[in-house]
DNA sequence: CGACTGATTGACTGCCCTCAAATAGGGTGG
DNA sequence: CCACCCTATTTGAGGGCAGTCAATCAGTCG
């Protein structure tokens, strides 16, 4: 009998969304799911689309965006592994899914049908109450976000979006950390134009503060570009 | 034996928070809270400070807020009767509030401790499910929020935000709806200064749309505002 | 070597904020 | 009933941030 491709064995780390549980309830869990592979840069669930499935991001990357009526695309939070999304599966009255996301990396993405999560989630209650512990986060990440959108210019929603990703996602590099973003994504993460984005990241490179190559950024020090956006 | 102030039979309105249960569970769970009074303009709970309680709107009117670093004053959300608020209590662990309250109104709010309520929802765990659907209706108005902010310009959040008071707690009288807010809450609601809000209030006063009075505005035609601000 | 996508830069514009000052409504106390 | 005060609101003048548009430049991959 060959070992679960996906179970409680091969969890690196911690999937809060299945914090509390039993390593055999887990197992459970996770054989209800079946994997799928999406490629970089394709649509996972999209915005207004019945939400028929939860998903858990096991290895890759992505992130929740939306467009505007304008046609303006708005990038939200990032989902990384161990991150559940499409958790508007697990509302007992079919709806649908709130936000689009989008694998920004080849990502392999665990998926449960909604009535199966659904019956797993009465069973298991700890789910529920673990999906509202992270809706939380959401609320805390939206409040940041509006907060910021409403009170900070330019200049320092950028530096703050550009050091939450060097946090998150960004790769240290003989003394440099590497974040793999271009201009547009950070433009539509800071909700400024692209134009823009290349201006200050322009000038921040003068400073020395942070490199600049196609498609990624080299941050030489968090600190000092930090300090140079709040004395400005 | 007198009848309790506070049980099913008094629930004038669904409580989406309660739905799907018993009316002998609800007055189980109604009765193990207390009522509470709150004049207008008070704070009922602060951001930041421990989720200590669960509330939920009896009779009154409040709405989310917050303050950015910088002092100014964010609306978020309307709080009417049946709604539930200060969920966060509901996390097993112990956490913050996301965000503060405000009466606008003199209230009349229920209030679990967070024990108590946690106790309950681990028993009747429909109340997770419940919760978890409400916050559902949290993002919906925050992601449109959100794209109204980076989408449209003063004069279009400003009629917005007038069309939703005017929907939600605005009253008929004489062929007017009457909306009990000043420009300042407007103002932070849409997230504009003051005299933004002024100057296009007067706009739409001259224009006929509306009359506009001391801490009030008349709005004579709704569909007449909509069609001015998406006309221009 | 094209072709394509990502990035840069300048010039211009306009929305909305800021600050200052005046005006007016509505309640209160004498 | 009137004077007064506090708060809400109005209005003008001025300025700056960041968006728009257009054109060019630069990596990267067939």
């Amino acid at each position: 009998m060959a070992a679960p491709r996906f179970g409680a064995a091969q969890l690196h780390r911690n999937v809060e969304w299945l914090h509390g549980l039993q390593a055999s309830e887990i197992d459970l869990i996770l054989a209800a799911a079946r994997s799928c592979r999406f490629p970089a840069k394709s649509v996972m669930t999209f915005q207004r689309e019945p939400a028929d499935f939860l998903l858990l991001m096991w290895e890759g990357r992505a992130h929740y965006f939306f467009e505007t009526p304008t046609g303006k695309k708005v990038i939200l939070m990032w989902i990384r592994p161990g991150d559940v999304f499409g958790a508007t599966a697990l509302v007992s009255a079919p709806s649908f899914y709130l936000a689009s996301t989008e694998a920004v990396r080849d990502s392999i993405v665990l998926v449960w049908d909604r009535s199966k999560i659904c019956e797993l989630a009465c069973r298991f209650p700890q789910l529920f109450e673990n999906t509202l512990l992270i809706t939380t986060h959401y609320f805390r990440w939206y409040i940041a976000a509006h907060a910021s959108l409403v009170s900070q210019n330019a200049r320092e929603r950028l530096a703050h979006v550009l050091l939450g990703l060097a946090e998150n996602i960004g790769e240290k590099v003989s003394g440099f950390i590497e974040v793999d973003v271009t201009n547009e994504e950070l433009a539509n993460s800071a909700n400024i134009t692209a134009y823009t984005a290349s201006r200050m990241i322009s000038s921040w490179e003068r400073d020395g503060v942070i490199r600049k190559k196609r498609g990624k950024i080299l941050v030489r020090s968090p600190k000092r570009l930090f300090l140079r956006v709040a004395g400005h």
